[in-house]
RNA sequence: GCCCCCAUCGUCUAGAGGCCCAGGACAUUGGAUUCUCAGUCCAAAGACAGGGGUUCAAAUCCCCUUGGGGGUACCA
């Protein structure tokens, strides 16, 4: 039989990240497999513009390169994959529980029920309906209805019964139905609830896993009797951990309070300073729909696929007791639910940028440069249509940046490289330090100045000679000029090599930058 | 309240009765290297929630306690 999963998106405007792990465990579970992978909308909610808020999800999926065979559109054989549209599927399984006797019309005002909610609570014991509908002769139901009178539609729980499923990560799970209550399973105005729909969607979509948070996992005593009472055959359940937050095990939530509270923990804290810093500079805003909780920020702050997914893959599954560096080819060929961990997993950004650094490193330098530029460009630190000189000097950075590029937007950290010598901003601290304060500092600048002047040639390695020379002539240490030397071309007291600098900016720059820093002393 | 799930270093995890006085990774600390930073290399510190069983033997199995979490809707 082919492996179908699925993953059911409401069209909200943004993936979570937590809801992209979902995904990804349900896309591992079908490719590993060589089964299929199908994307259906909730987008029961009516309200707001489907398509719009449809956009970010599947763009999502396709930065990470999860593709999927049916769903929005590229269709399928079971369309259509939006559950505003598939209204007439649920009318007909509620007939079929209706006629069978399996669900019945409850007539009792939502304040009737509540209020016997509240009497059972007193009393400490389960709540269970009252089923006062049910006592109802043919003609009485038949007269209520004609009449138009408020109801909804439960399933009838057999009280009596056990449900059980023997969960791919959970195990044997078991609860009495003597203790469930009758689930509404269609409002008054006939549309369906989730637990209702998501099981005729599944049954009619031919699912065979069903892979999703553990969250899910009491309302799956539900859907098992609604598996049943319509006759479908039960896919299997693996309930996955959900993504808790940074350092804590709650769910990893959206909401704008604990979004606050995140930002001050220190898991979370170097992921939100970092969309602090390049979002504006990008022209983007940090919020409640671009931040480390959902996918989008990951994107626009210049992670790569490959670091998301491996850190993604990691969240409640493991290959070995060795190995971290996995790409989506390796994971999906090793992905089992066996190996899933029941426990729930809470996202550090350390490690997720560790996983980043490491696909970072297997970058081609035009690689990095093809990812660098984009940020560039919004920055507006070079023009748009990028032309070939600059092309050549962001290649050159780049290659003297070595490991410093993590993401491709830290290349905005290095801004001396792109603004004018008069614009550059001299970091004060540092100016103080290593210009300042020595009182030689001025005078060896001035002196080398001239060397290098009257240097011929302007790469890395010849001025490394160059400086090693002259410093080895004059009997000081190295580090007597070059820190100062560092703080006048570029303004700052760290970066990559000085002579991979220097040869970056070029000597008419170098020898501006160095005439103002030695005015400005 | 009721139901269900979970529990190994700070974090992510390995561990399916002896290979474990518990392994790896990230983070931390120290050292080495370099002009700074990043990196790299080496090293250190760091955990089986507690209590009972079962067994020759338990992180692993069972029970209880504690703690954490989820659900309990005419939300999804």
């Amino acid at each position: 039989m082919t492996v179908r999963t699925r993953f059911a998106p409401s069209p909200t405007g943004y993936m979570h990240i937590g809801g992209m792990r979902t995904a990804l465990f349900n896309w591992l579970w079908a490719r590993h497999n060589g089964g299929e992978f199908i994307l259906r909308i909730d987008d029961t909610d009516q309200e707001r513009n489907v398509e719009e808020a449809l956009t970010p999800i599947l763009h999502a999926f396709r930065w990470l390169g999860l593709d999927w065979d049916e769903g929005p559109e590229v269709g399928g054989p079971h369309a259509p994959y939006f559950q505003s549209k598939r209204g007439h599927l649920y009318r007909q399984a509620v007939e079929t529980l209706l006629v069978s006797g399996k669900a019945y019309y409850d007539f009792d005002p939502p304040e009737v029920t509540q209020s016997d909610r509240e009497a059972a609570e007193k009393e400490k014991r389960p709540f269970l309906n009252i089923r006062r509908s049910l006592d109802l002769s043919d003609t009485e139901r038949e007269q209520f209805l004609a009449e138009g009178r408020p109801h909804v539609v439960r399933l009838l729980v057999n009280r009596e019964a056990k449900v059980s499923i023997d969960d791919h990560i959970r195990g044997h799970v078991e609860w009495d139905c003597g203790l469930i209550a009758d689930p509404v399973i269609c409002r008054g105005d006939g549309s369906p609830l989730y637990n209702f729909a998501t099981v005729v969607d599944d049954a009619q979509l031919e699912i065979t896993h069903v892979i999703r948070a553990e969250e899910h996992l009491t309302n799956t005593a539900v859907q098992a009797m609604l598996f049943d009472a319509l006759g479908h055959e039960r896919p299997g359940f693996a309930h996955i951990p959900f993504v808790a937050a940074p350092g804590s095990k709650e769910k990893l939530s959206k909401r704008v309070k604990k979004l606050e509270k995140y930002r001050k923990s220190p898991q979370f804290k170097k992921l939100f300073d970092i969309a602090d810093d390049v979002l504006p500079k990008i022209g983007l805003e940090p919020g409640e729909s671009m931040n480390p909780v959902m996918v989008a920020y990951y994107e626009a702050v210049g992670f790569l696929p490959a670091g998301v997914l491996n850190g993604l893959s990691r969240l409640g599954w493991s290959f070995d007791d060795k190995t971290e560096n996995m790409s989506l080819e390796f994971v999906t060929e090793h992905f089992t639910l066996g190996r899933v961990v029941k426990a729930p997993a809470g996202l550090d950004s350390d490690k997720l940028l560790a996983y980043q650094e490491h696909w970072m490193g297997e970058l081609s330098t035009e690689e990095k440069v093809d990812g660098c530029l984009p940020y560039l460009v919004k920055a507006k630190y070079i023009c748009d249509p990028i032309d070939a000189a600059d092309v050549r000097f962001v290649s050159h950075l780049v290659e003297a940046l070595g490991e410093r590029l993590k993401l491709f937007s830290d290349i905005l950290q290095y801004d001396e490289y792109f603004v004018s010598d008069a614009d550059m901003t001299f970091d004060e601290k540092a100016f103080e330090k290593r210009l300042r304060k020595p009182e030689e500092a001025g005078p060896l600048l001035r002196e080398f100045r001239q060397q290098l002047a009257a240097a011929d040639s302007f790469d890395a390695d010849a001025l490394d000679v160059l400086l090693h020379q002259w410093v080895e002539a004059k009997g000081i240490k190295i580090g007597k000029v070059i820190h100062a030397l560092r703080v006048a071309t570029t303004g700052k007291p760290t970066g990559p090599g000085m002579f991979d600098c220097l040869a970056l900016l070029g000597k008419d720059r170098c020898l501006a930058r160095i005439d103002r820093a030695i005015e400005l002393i």
